[in-house]
Parts: C-alpha cells; sequence; structure tokens
DNA sequence: GATATTTTTGCAACCGGTTGCAAAAATATC
DNA sequence: GATATTTTTGCAACCGGTTGCAAAAATATC
C-alpha cells in the first residue's frame, strides 16, 4: 500500500541501506546515489516510517506534555506556546490531560510504552510526586511552573513564587492599604503555599497592616467566586469586614473575585483592591482590566522546550531551575501608589 | 537497560511468541504458562513497547489532533474534551498546531510518518484542503466544526452553521430590532459565510428590518473590539449608525465587541444588542453574562472521538455528517422578547 | 600506471515486537 | 488405553527501518 525503503531500493536498483543513508542526515552517499535514490523515492511518494526508524536509533522526537490545567484559559495560551516550540524542534507533543489522575504511574507506564523522548509536566498545581515518577523511569523531565528548590531532582523552570508574593506584598503596602488578604489557589499547590509564604513574609514587617488568608478550591474563576462570596456572607455573620485590597492566586481567580465583588455592588478599586498574577491575555481586555503580576510566560515555555531539547543530548544533564522575573502591570483594579517616586 | 520481550522470555524459560501472546489480548495461552510470564514480566518490570508492536499490527492508537485555534478560550474547553474522551479509549492525541500553517502538505507526511491511526482536524476557519489532504492520504478524518455539506468527502461533526445563522435572525427579529447587523469571524471561514447565509436568509424575509454585514479579522476579542471600534468610526464619518443589534461570529468576538461599546459609553442591552454563539464557560461569567447560542461541545466532541474510534474499525465507512441543534441561551446583552408566548 | 588511501556500497545482524503454521501436549471419545 | 480432536507452544519469517564491518570503487600520491 504505501511504499516502503524496500520498494525504493528496488525501483532503484540499490540496496536498502543505500536508502537508509540517503534519508538520515550526516551519512555517507554518494551525489550519484542520491540523486538515483531521491528519484524513485519521490516516484514512489515515499518518506520514511519515523516509527520503525525509532527502533533503532531510540529517539522517537515525541514528548509527553502532560498538564492538568484544562479550565484556566492562560493554558490555552501554554499549550499554543508549547505545541508551537517543539514543534520547530521539529519534536512532537502527546497531550496527557491528567485531571482526573491522582496516581502517576498509569501515566508513567503509558508514556514509557510509546517510548517518548522526554516528558513536559505543565502545571503548578500537580504534586512534585508526578515530575519525580519519570524521573525515576530515567526519563527526562522538564517541570514548568514547578516548585523551585535548592536541592532539585528535576529540572524546573518558572518563577520564583516567594518572590512574587513578596512582590506582591510590597505593591500592596506601597499603595497604603491597611488590611490585605492572600486569596490563594488550591491550599496544598506547591505555587499557593509558596505566593502566601513570601506574601506574608513581607506584610509582616508591617505590623500596623491588618493580614488574612484563605483559599480557594481550584484556579477557576468559579472558585474565586465562591470563595469571595463566602468571605463576603462572614462580614455580616462575624462582623469581620473584607481586606481593602486581595492579592489572588491568579488572573482567572481575580477575574471571579473581580466579578462577584462588582454584582455585590462594591467598586473596584475604589472599596476593594485586587492583584492578580500571571497577566494573561483576558487581563488586559478592557473590561477586565486587572492589575495583576506578569509572570513571563513565553520565556518559561521557550526555555523549557530549550531545556528539553538540551536534555535529549545530555540526558544526565544536571538538574537546574531556570526562573523568570515577574513584574506588576499596572491596570485598573489597585488605587494609586502613596508616592509615585518609588 | 529496560527490559524487552526476549528479557521475559529468557527469565520465565519460554519462548518469545509465548510472552507476546500474554500480552496480546485474544491470543491463546494456557493459565500456567500466563502465571510463569506474568511472574517473570511483573519482576522485570516489563510492559510492551507499543511503537515496535505497531509495526505488524498496523495499530499505533495515535491520533493526531490538529487545529489552528489557540486563541479562541473555548478551545481550551474543545482540547479538554478531546483528549479525556481519546483517552478513555485508549487512543493518544498528538497535538498539531496549525496556526502558522497554510499548506497542508507538510502535516500529512508528518502524521503520515507517525503512522497515526486517524486525524482529527478541529476547526471551523481552515480550509476544507486540509480534511481532505489526509483524506487523500487514506487516512481516517473526523472534521469536527466543518463545513455540513450534501455530498461530504469526509465526516464532519457540528452545528449546521446556516440554521444557526437563521435561529439568530429569528431572535432578533423576535425581540423586535429594527436594524440589524452580522459581524462576523474571518471572512473566508466556511462557518463565517454559512453563518451569514442563514441570517440574512431569515432577515431578508422581513423587508422593513434594515440588515447590514462586516467581518472581523479573527475570532478573537480583539479583532471583535477592532472591528466594532471601526463601525464606530463609520458613524462619525457617514453618519451610518450602528445596528440596534449585532450577531456576532462567536462569543470570543462577542465580548471583544460588548467591551468596546461599554468602553465608548453605550449600554448594553438598551443601547445596542449582542448575541454570541457557543456559549463557552466564561459567556457565563456574571460579569459578562453573555446572550448567545448555545453549541454542544460536549456532544460534539464525544461524537467525534465515537466516529473516530468506529472508523478504525471500518475506515471505509460511508462519509456522515453528525449535525446537534443549537438553542439560545438568554443572559443579559439582548433586550426581552416582544411576546413572551411565541 | 602501480600502489596507498579514502570514500562509497552492500551484507547481515539487529531494534522489539507479532503471527501463520506445524509440531507437541493436553483433552475428548470410544 | 488407543485413537481422534482440540489446545498450546515454538520456530521462523516478518513489520520497516539502521548500522558496523568488510569489500568494492573512487581518488590521491608518487
Amino acid at each position: 500500500m504505501v511504499a516502503t525503503l524496500k520498494d525504493v531500493a528496488n525501483k532503484a536498483g540499490v540496496s536498502p541501506s543505500a536508502v537508509s543513508r540517503t534519508f538520515t542526515d550526516g551519512a555517507s552517499v554518494s551525489d550519484k546515489m542520491r540523486k538515483k535514490v531521491e528519484k524513485a523515492a519521490s516516484d514512489l511518494g515515499y518518506s520514511p516510517n519515523f516509527l520503525a526508524r525509532s527502533l533503532t536509533t531510540r529517539r522517537t522526537k515525541l514528548i509527553g506534555l502532560v498538564s492538568n490545567n484544562f479550565h484556566n484559559p492562560i493554558f490555552l495560551e501554554v499549550f499554543d506556546l508549547f505545541t508551537r516550540g517543539l514543534q520547530d524542534l521539529d519534536l512532537r507533543p502527546l497531550l496527557v490531560n491528567l485531571s482526573s489522575e491522582t496516581d502517576p504511574e498509569h501515566s508513567v507506564q503509558m508514556l514509557k510504552q510509546y517510548s517518548v523522548d522526554g516528558v513536559i509536566v505543565a502545571s503548578s498545581t500537580l504534586p512534585p510526586e508526578f515530575s519525580m515518577a519519570f524521573r525515576n523511569k530515567q526519563m527526562p523531565v522538564v517541570n514548568t511552573f514547578g516548585r523551585y528548590s535548592s536541592s532539585p531532582e528535576v529540572h524546573v523552570v518558572g518563577i520564583d513564587n516567594a518572590e512574587a508574593g513578596r512582590m506582591a506584598a510590597r505593591e500592596l503596602i506601597a499603595r497604603g492599604y491597611a488590611s490585605v488578604a492572600f486569596l490563594g489557589g488550591p491550599e496544598n499547590a506547591t505555587s499557593t503555599q509558596d505566593r502566601l509564604k513570601g506574601f506574608k513574609e513581607e506584610i509582616d514587617k508591617h505590623p500596623r497592616i491588618t493580614f488574612s488568608s484563605s483559599y480557594a478550591a481550584a484556579y477557576s474563576f468559579d472558585a474565586g467566586r465562591a470563595e469571595i462570596l463566602r468571605l463576603s456572607r462572614q462580614v455580616a455573620s462575624t462582623g469581620q469586614p473584607l481586606a481593602e485590597a486581595y492579592f489572588c492566586g491568579d488572573d482567572v481567580l481575580s477575574i471571579g473575585v473581580l466579578s462577584a465583588l462588582q454584582e455585590s455592588g462594591l467598586h473596584v478599586p475604589n472599596d476593594v483592591g485586587i492583584l492578580g498574577l500571571n497577566d494573561m491575555e483576558m487581563s488586559r481586555w478592557e473590561n477586565i482590566n486587572l492589575t495583576t503580576i506578569h509572570q513571563p510566560i513565553k520565556q518559561i515555555i521557550n526555555s523549557s522546550v530549550e531545556l528539553m531539547a538540551a536534555m535529549l543530548d545530555e540526558p544526565d544533564r544536571y538538574p537546574e531551575a531556570r526562573l523568570f522575573p515577574c513584574r506588576v502591570v499596572e491596570r485598573g483594579t489597585l488605587r494609586s501608589r502613596l508616592d509615585t517616586t518609588e
């Protein structure tokens, strides 16, 4: 049916090895031979079978792209950047949706059976065991958006979440908020824990500022909305007022909070301030206009892809953490700074 | 390094065929043999190499998932549903991002080289040639969100876009709008063309209603926003007023339009009505609250996956079109109906 | 032009599996 | 218990490629 290497060899009247060599770069073939083979190949519409090839070369150019974030709009950007980045290097993403998976073993075995060259775990909410499970099977792993630690066992690319938390705190302090709160993502996500840690650390330096914190169930609009509504109800029942400003787990959470506040008649930023994190496309939409901490997604993902490519050549590469600085993007959900001279 | 079938055979003291048979369902192996092999396999941590297997079985369980919509939030839902649906059937999505591709040949060859079992083209903006290019190479193809035609050459799953256009028209007419407009997606997308056709067809039955139409450059927030701003400027220069209601190409476009209108001080729905199409998650966010035509994404995608699975068993299946009905979801961007008795 | 050196080519084994066929083993039938 | 039938097993060839090695061909050197 579809032409094979042997068909081409027969048609060109040469050995199979010769055909193979013309299609593997770096192999030695004379010009005459190459011409003959290429003619026969194009007549037959032949192109080499990558999977058969991979058996001997031990390279499939398949990369497992595993994530569990299929409800956070920023991940559409993430997938876009990953697929393009990988494609540019002639690598192919095998997409794995881990949304309902709690045990890494199944995906580990599956990706091993497909002989992927490496695995990119793109998530800030999957527990570190997932990346480790791949690492333990000797697969090259990059954990994008993973937790930075001083003794990394797996390559991590992302931001320093504790520092992002500190940055958020400094920003709110500079704007003179007297009571601030952290409205985090899922409590067990490392990103949530680290952001809270940094945020609180910096706020604690200012004892006059009231601090509180709580968690949304997920990085999602609905979860953000639900949590701020819960806090609002508390105001009525316990008399505990809302904070003057909320540092939210991420942008989509922030938008849920924003929407709920506006709905209950509060004005943002006059009554309550909101600071997001991510700076996804949507946050700069005029009807959202969220002040947020920009996470350099594009750099993070390009770097992840580069790192993966490097690991393919050097599997035992010493694990590193690549962290990218964030910056505050001022839009409309925080009141202005007290002094603009900084 | 990693255990192979031969290792297991040696360890168990049986032939390779025996090992192979215990791992292929339907093959004949005695209980005793199975026990022996399974013991050896689990001791060695063996699991079969799918790619090697695929060479003889001619089944990789790899499905090419190709799309060019990485900027429309609804596609995150689409990818979520596709990956889960395929995974449930033990199929694996090889994601192909065609955003910058204009020639199908490259992806066709690539997917052929990876011996994918089938290809799902998930896009309403890719020209039909893309699906056809796969079909021409004898690959099973499902074109999700593709154009329905009376003589389909490729399986299509989606909605009847012309009918959706008619539905939109009827809805606006029922609400007594005296001037309506179609603000479509990319002009060359079949979905745009068909929606316009149906919409206009129905509006034309009411000669008293003013009709106009124009196109946004993409299904995106920015494109929607840019187009409505262009139309607004025309009001000033030509005196041609805005329509009373806009049927927009899709939800994300609608949101761009909504945002721009609100920004220029117009009230939706009092000054201008907006009707979207898709009913993506975001459209029911309280601060967006878009009235829109619901496209049954979940059913469409599950059906696409089912159809693909069916084609794997029956490659020469006669091409069919599976169309799902839409319905209007009333929220806050259209004024109320004139009579509610319908 | 003979010899030494380099480049090109084909052979044969291999990558990790599956499968048709015949032989061996197990079971059924009398 | 002998024979017929069914089930299980192993052999060998195959799926579509690559690659080390030695032989053949081409080129360099004198």
